[in-house]
DNA sequence: CCCTGATTCGC
DNA sequence: GCGAATCAGG
């Protein structure tokens, strides 16, 4: 697996939002944790909170420099990455504008954050930052076509299948075999369902009550 | 043990 | 340039 110019961008951006590099790795798919984090420090990234940082630069640390006694030969194989190739090239450039972008899937404390109830125009109720049922945040903008059609979305709503009736709402990950929409009838004038308007626009907490984080513009490390 | 990122160094 | 091996902290 080479770097190509998406998978750099798509490792800089989740480096720079603060997924871990087991999470960038994951995404990406081929790669390992080291071949992420080394492929960071190249790319001139700079350290996060590291776990081990309370170093004064100790120069007395040397390995052997010869005479390897003896290799392990190579043990480490845990995971070879069996991962499903993809083989449309995924193209991180386009978007489907319908697909909101509002994914916060870090927890929001739920310490005191005033329930709101309040419906919206369509008649959806809005959901409050404070209660999500589901913190499964919406796939990120990707293309996402499969190749070929599996048994596992033969009766679920597929990219094909959208149109201005039905609720876009995506389910799961673009790129994962049983990745489809969720096809409800949308709530008219909305681009989701009644449910899924109550997820996409969400109602606005008072000033000061919360700060929520930036959005990650790559939709999120993948949730399992 | 698990996780994390940093660093080294053979390829 | 790449990434497995290794290190070291949490």
């Amino acid at each position: 697996m080479s770097w190509t110019e998406e998978r750099i961008a798509t490792l800089t951006k989740m480096w720079e939002s603060g997924a871990t590099a087991s999470q960038i790795a994951d995404e990406l798919g081929g790669v390992s944790r080291n071949a992420v984090i080394g492929k960071a420090h190249r790319l001139g990234l700079k350290s996060r909170p590291s776990p081990v940082k309370a170093n004064d630069q100790k120069a007395a640390k040397k390995k052997e420099a010869v005479a390897p006694a003896k290799k392990p030969a190579k043990p480490r194989v845990k995971a070879p990455a069996p991962k499903v190739e993809q083989a449309a090239s995924d193209d991180a450039t386009d978007a489907p504008k319908a697909i909101p972008e509002n994914s916060q899937p870090i927890p929001n404390r739920p310490e005191n954050l005033p329930k709101i109830h309040s419906v919206g125009p369509g008649g959806f109720v809005r959901q409050g930052p404070g209660d999500q049922q589901a913190p499964i945040p919406p796939a990120p903008p990707r293309r996402l076509v499969p190749a070929k059609p599996s048994p596992e979305i033969a009766n679920k709503t597929s990219l094909l299948d959208l149109n201005e009736r039905v609720c876009r709402w995506p389910m799961g990950h673009p790129g994962e075999a049983d990745f489809h929409f969720c096809g409800e009838k949308v709530n008219p004038g909305f681009p989701y369902c009644v449910q899924h308007c109550g997820r996409a626009y969400q109602a606005q907490l008072p000033r000061g009550a919360r700060r929520p984080p930036p959005p990650l513009p790559f939709g999120g490390p993948r949730v399992r």
